[in-house]
DNA sequence: ATATCTGCAAAAGTTTTGCTAAAGT
DNA sequence: ACTTTAGCAAAACTTTTGCAGATAT
């Protein structure tokens, strides 16, 4: 990982370049986002920030990560949050997401060739299965969107 | 897939097993589930049984949701409904996710063999990228648990 | 007869939105 | 000076919970 004051000014050169202040709680909320190794909820950096900058409100949290998100400085670990998906097949498979309109196509396992870890990578962590997700867009918005 | 028929024996005799009623209501909401090959939100699913049993309510379709994800008859597409996680790793990498705790842990894509797909699943897909879970339980989470 | 379930309504949790004052450019 | 943003509060959306009457065992 680069060390933290690089990417406070890769930080402030991207803000300038898509036109967003830099403001001392974006700086902040930014910060704590790289900060904690961990891929934390909204509510758990208002809490970091809160330490630093105690006004802060939650709604500024929730609006800055949408900036972030959108001009691609953050990405969203899932693009199944914010809603239940349900799946009743019980093969094993994996799953093909379009990313526009959210639709899940099934992949049967067999399908994929099994996934190989080089290294174990957190000693300890008891490996259940794997999840592949295929990320795109699907044909029929492909289609739409000529 | 299999027929219907036989997934609603199935269905009640699991309910017996497990000392669940099997009521009407439950077994239209199994049916729909089962029967759209999506990958529905408690919302659409509430939508296909209302045509049948207008009465319902979108409780009752929350409450058989969370009976049947506890009792094995469905899986969640995605542990991360529910709210938001944020990941500011530019690296290409991939997760690996305690099922217990939430917590998420990065695996650099150097650590990972490439995913190789068989056949193209569906038509038209624009693939943009792979993604892996390794789903499991963390050390911590695994020590806890003497 | 007894246990479980449904429907309704209220509540809790997450995220978005509108507005005015404040801060950044 | 002009534009963007922060803080606040209200609202929207998803999900959970409590309870009395209805249904399944």
């Amino acid at each position: 990982m680069q060390p933290i004051e690089s990417l406070q000014q890769q930080f402030e050169a991207r803000c300038r370049k898509l036109g967003l202040a830099v403001t001392h709680q974006r700086t902040v909320i930014y910060r704590e986002l790289v900060a904690t190794g961990e891929h934390p909820t909204p509510e758990a950096v208002y809490e970091r920030v809160k330490a630093q900058i105690p006004a802060i409100s939650l709604g500024t949290v929730y609006k800055n990560v949408k900036t972030f998100l959108d001009a691609g400085l953050l990405k969203e670990v899932s693009l199944h949050h914010g809603t239940l998906r349900l799946d009743a097949n019980t093969d094993p498979h994996h799953h093909m997401v379009c990313r526009q309109c959210r639709r899940i196509f099934d992949i049967p396992e067999s399908e994929i060739e099994p996934v190989r870890l080089k290294n174990l990578p957190e000693s300890g962590f008891q490996i259940d299965r794997f999840s592949i997700e295929v990320l795109g867009v699907c044909g029929a918005c492909a289609a739409a969107r000529e």
